[in-house]
DNA sequence: GCAGACGCGAAATATTATTGCGCATGCGGC
DNA sequence: GCCGCATGCGCAATAATATTTCGCGTCTGC
């Protein structure tokens, strides 16, 4: 199992890059208990064996204008490796897809698009989207309000599998 | 419009930050044009007027054990508002739920969720969210493989409609 | 019991953040 | 058209931080 090779030690700098990721490092080793320079090294070793895959701002969408969010549910006309990889390398491309994912079931892709409003969405989705090569069929779903999104990785979860 | 108010070199500190949120402040300034002082004073006022909400190390979930990622639609058996703010709260009580939004349409929210393998996904699904309050229909989709996921604010969209 | 590896902490050095200040630029009042 | 005033920049100095080097203790396996 991943993971195995990390002491509570290295949970916890994960933890806390995590929570705030602009943490200075003596911070940092002061909240996990040790001095700055193992915990420097430490979290050198985490970046290079890839359990930290980098650090980024939280920027808000909403004040940039981005005021529309929508989740897409695509069906392709064929589920051939070809078409699959065809049409992510599209999501990759199109800017206001934010994410894409494989679904197994009757849906093939979810996206989440941000579009700075309901008229930009649309052109998107009718000039875009629905154009695409092998696109089938296309649900989409306004965003009402976000309760929760992506507070990171559930280290509760961790500790309580290791113990 | 939100995002009036700031110049090019703002939202060059922007995405700038948002590709590499640990950029030192001087690499930062070099790259947007300008000396470190006043760049430093920009960022601190992007972050107070709300641009930036937070910086966050970017941790790997599989690398900690979390091998399978599920989008779930769930209906609820009435939209009142209580029902909805319970269900919001319930959701961001578990630590497997990542994501959580309310949804127009046929189906009230989509959550994304997280679990290290597809027993303990079964368990919270049976266990925790189809026993929750006011839960009437839940369908999962297992994520495949992920093709895009979240590079943040498209600023190119951005810069397109500024000029 | 002993040699090696590993990880820690302290001190020294280099890098960076942060503050204070003087100067240029652009804008409104007279 | 000229003069203050506000805004934002850059420079220089200081404080804080990151990063390297080194020596020490501990733990493991022989």
């Amino acid at each position: 199992m991943p993971g195995a090779k990390l002491d509570e030690i290295d949970r916890k700098i994960l933890a806390e890059l995590q929570a705030d990721g602009r943490m200075t490092n003596v911070e940092l080793a002061s909240r996990v208990g040790i001095s700055a320079p193992p915990c420097l090294r430490r979290v050198r070793t985490l970046e290079e064996a890839g359990y930290i895959r980098g650090y980024h701002a939280d920027v808000s969408p909403r004040e940039l204008g981005f005021e529309v969010a929508v989740f897409a549910m695509v069906g392709l006309d064929n589920q051939s490796e070809a078409a699959l990889s065809a049409f992510e390398a599209r999501c990759r491309a199109w800017p206001l897809v934010r994410e894409c994912h494989m679904l197994n079931g009757e849906i093939d892709f979810i996206l989440k698009c941000v579009a700075p409003d309901l008229s930009s969405f649309q052109s998107f989705l009718t000039e875009e989207l629905l154009r695409a090569d092998h696109v089938a069929s296309v649900k989409t779903s306004l965003v009402i309000r976000c309760a929760k999104d992506d507070p990171g990785v559930p280290f509760e979860v961790v500790e309580e599998r290791l113990g």
